[in-house]
DNA sequence: AGCATTGTTTCACA
DNA sequence: TTGTGAAACAATGC
């Protein structure tokens, strides 16, 4: 599930454990812990306190008291916060820390592309697509010969979009995905951008991208909502892609 | 059985 | 430089 707002919502389940003292973490899954062998990520926090939770887009990184190492997060394809349940029997909690209180935060993927990592390097990331300025949003967006789509999903343009997201946005925005990205205008990406943050913003409150208007149509067949047209599916930004031929014709 | 998948990284190639 | 496509990664669901 996990684009931007899904991670938001994940940032948040990390706020609860803040102030906890670490005693230990679970950090077994040396693929998700990568490049960290086991009892590495462990023996940075055990003594450790959470201070501060962040979020650059899909990726999470949380303070630690004095001279303590930060620790990234990525919920991956499937991946997601929970503080303070029980492991169940068959949890797939790839990652794990235990608080002195007794509390737990586990990192939970069926799958196992999920990340944890001391000391995460984001420098590549962009600018939070929730929060970018108008002013950088047309430089960085509105620019290069690639579909618009592409350019959206590129997390060293913006941060966060993700393929449910940037397809949801583009149908309301009504703007198609092969869009040459440098093509648009400056009022075009102005609105771009207003369709983005309102979708950014719906999807956090409503509990995800799966909530989008256009999602639920997203399938083989599917109509649009907007006008019944079927829903063109094709391959933009090697992602699969649905857009209404009617709605989005350019 | 086979294919697709809400993500990221790397690499070959145009 | 810029962009594209594919592969790899892991594991589940249809």
């Amino acid at each position: 599930m996990p684009e931007l707002p899904e991670a938001e919502r994940a940032r948040r389940q990390i706020e609860r454990a803040l102030g906890r003292r670490i005693v230990a973490a679970d950090d077994a899954d040396a693929y998700v812990c990568r490049p960290h062998g086991p009892g590495e990520i462990s023996s940075a926090l055990a003594g450790r306190t959470l201070t501060r939770a962040h979020r650059r887009g899909k990726f999470l990184w949380v303070e630690t008291d004095g001279e303590g190492p930060d620790l990234g997060l990525h919920l991956g394809m499937a991946g997601s916060i929970v503080v303070d349940a029980e492991p169940a029997p068959n949890s797939w909690d790839r990652f794990a820390l235990d608080f002195e209180d007794g509390g737990r935060l586990a990192l939970h993927d069926k799958r196992r592309l999920s990340r944890a990592v001391i000391d995460p390097d984001y420098s590549h990331v962009g600018p939070d697509a929730g929060e970018v300025s108008r002013a950088t949003f047309r430089e960085r967006v509105g620019r290069g010969t690639a579909p618009l789509k592409a350019r959206l999903l590129d997390q060293a343009v913006i941060a966060g979009v993700g393929n449910l997201l940037a397809d949801q946005t583009l149908w309301a925005a009504g703007l198609s995905p092969r869009r040459e990205a440098g093509s648009l205008s400056e009022a075009g990406l102005d609105h771009l951008r207003r369709v983005l943050r309102r979708e950014i913003r719906l999807a956090i409150k409503k509990g995800g991208v799966h909530t989008g208007s256009f999602i639920a149509s997203r399938k083989r067949g599917g109509a649009c909502p907007r006008c019944g047209a079927t829903l063109l599916r094709d391959t933009v930004g090697g992602r699969t892609t649905f857009s209404c031929p009617i709605d989005q014709p350019g």
